[in-house]
DNA sequence: TTTTATTGGAAATGAGTACCTTAAAACTAT
DNA sequence: ATAGTTTTAAGGTACTCATTTCCAATAAAA
């Protein structure tokens, strides 16, 4: 069945197998009556090179690696998706894994994906990541590694994130530009650096308004897959700690729709009460009542530019003229919805 | 660099390629000092088997393809996420290729995947594909085929499905048990063989219990991606056609929460005017208010279900002894919530 | 006879296995 | 005891497969 290999070919017409190659890839070095009788016994026969030994030689496979925290998620999906229509483009195809988070099942994957023959990997970070041997690793053996939104700074390699601490920047100071004078911060898991980021945008924005931080009005968001809930919990623990909080600074656009439930069960009212401002630009949130203010945070832009940024640098290497690790930052902007007011 | 080649170390301890090979995958037939010889040279180079030789001398990849309409969605992400668990626990890793419901997109995915030498494909087909040579060619190259969810069922391959038409009609009967009299039907695209079979549970459903069917009643949703926007349309549309619809059982749960929010506009109370059935169970439709009652549509369980198949079938053919396609029905439940009234 | 153009072949990349070879050891028969 | 035979240990050859670089052979031109 699966026998049109250059060798059956070649066989069968009694010339060399590297004279069927030439003749199949047009080299000049080969006569047109024998191009012919090969091209026609190729169609014939529906030839197709087989991949394992065009791989093995050209020691590429036109195939990356994706690692990604989590797939359910919508920021995360629409960086896939503009990862899989760059890379469709230039003909590679993308493995995804999974890390859940952890550290160890990242580690693994990494492993796994060199072994398998992936020619890089893209990746966003697992909130349990604090070592980064073994991205270092990866760098070491000379595969080309690109970070999103999650990223280690210390690491060299290409980054294409978001200025986090400035868009958190923004939204805060949307906040007290519309008249807020006590806001309160639910902040992502401790480890992230976007959480981080946001964290500290959100301190330096009070600063410069000369509103004094409190630390008690910082919330921590621990587990992204209860984000619902943790709004709903951290929203009902705020009306007990504090009656004067008149703004809030949410993490992500989930926590922040789980917040407002809890707010509206309990009769506050929104923004007039509390103004709230998300972050991610959820698909829900322009839809939800009241609709939510929030960061667009651009995943599928995001996507394309990492394996845009990746596919250089494979180029890069082929030329045998490698250049340096970029880091790209992407612009976000405040997207004003209902939850907060006008001013 | 990576000159740890079986090569490499035949030619330094001065033994062939085969004595070497057969050293480090422990073979009777080599002396316990060639082995260690080999083994501790192995070691310190630490030499890793070249995968592209490993692929082309197995014939297998370790690789599988998986074709998706949409990953931004909440059901097809956790069926992902049920494969990747399940491939990773057997040493697979899965190429994932976005159709977006296009057949012509399909169709290239498809033979890009055989052409980049992958084990085998799962897919959820796309809503426009209505011809399936491209499957068929797949199944005549013995590459092993699983389909799920959004099936042809003329192709001869395993599929893991859910009975819709009868989770449909637990759905609708569900409806008419709470005391509904007039239910409509907004159904999900004309060609997928789940959004007919949903839309034909609640045809079933209501014939049976001597309701007349009114063609009227039934209202279509085309696109999937502006989901929420289409319920909304279709709900202000319904109550303007019929103003003594009292239940309504639709294709997914997006579309749900839309029509909801468009009826809590206008005022009109959910379930005690209008009782309201989703499709899916997505995670939102618990939190909502009203929370949403639904069909729950076991996503990661699918993923696992249908990896499980594939491997069953690859491991079948590679002991030379074929097992037939199955088809594997899941289990689904009404989830009852507060759109419908309890009875 | 030398140079040039044309045409085609060998070898290499790489792992792993079925098959084969060789030498020594073990055994049998005279 | 020695020649002949069989068994066993240990390792080597060849093959899968596409592609390309280098090399060889032939024919035609100079």
């Amino acid at each position: 069945m699966q026998k049109a290999s250059l060798k059956f070919i070649s066989k069968t017409l009694g010339i060399s197998v590297a004279t069927v190659s030439k003749a199949l890839n047009d080299y000049p070095d080969v006569s047109k009556k024998t191009r012919d009788l090969v091209c026609n016994l190729a169609k014939e026969l529906n030839y197709k090179p087989n991949s394992f030994a065009v791989n093995l030689r050209t020691k590429e496979s036109k195939t990356i690696g994706l690692i990604i925290p989590v797939i359910v998620h919508y920021f995360f999906s629409n960086v896939i998706e503009g990862i899989l229509k760059e890379a469709e483009n230039e003909g590679y195809l993308v493995i995804i894994l999974q890390s859940n988070d952890s550290y160890e099942l990242e580690k693994k994957q990494i492993n796994l994906l060199i072994s398998h023959g992936v020619d890089g990997i893209l990746m966003s970070l697992a909130n349990e990541t604090a070592n980064y041997d073994h991205l270092n690793a990866v760098l070491a053996q000379d595969k080309t590694l690109v970070m999103f939104d999650k990223i280690a700074k210390i690491v060299k390699c290409s980054k294409i994130i978001i200025d986090d601490r400035n868009a958190a920047y923004k939204a805060t100071q949307h906040l007290i530009d519309s008249g807020c004078k006590r806001i309160a911060h639910f902040r992502g898991a401790l480890l992230p650096q976007n959480s981080i980021d946001r964290f500290l945008g959100y301190k330096k924005a009070l600063l410069d308004n000369n509103i004094p931080y409190d630390a008690s009005l910082v919330y921590t968001c621990e587990c992204e897959d209860k984000s619902f809930e943790e709004g709903q919990k951290n929203a009902k623990q705020l009306l007990k700690d504090h009656d004067d909080v008149d703004g809030i600074f949410i993490n992500t656009d989930l926590i922040a729709i789980g917040a407002i439930n809890e707010f509206r069960k309990q009769g506050v009212r929104i923004p007039e009460d509390i103004s709230i401002v998300g972050f991610s630009n959820w698909f829900m949130s322009s839809v939800t009542s009241p609709s939510l203010t929030t960061i667009n945070q651009p995943g599928f832009e995001m996507g394309q530019k990492a394996f845009h940024q990746f596919h250089a640098e494979i180029k890069a290497i082929k030329d045998k003229n490698p250049i340096p690790p970029r880091t790209i930052t992407l612009e976000t902007d405040l997207v004003k919805r209902e939850s907060t007011k006008d001013f």
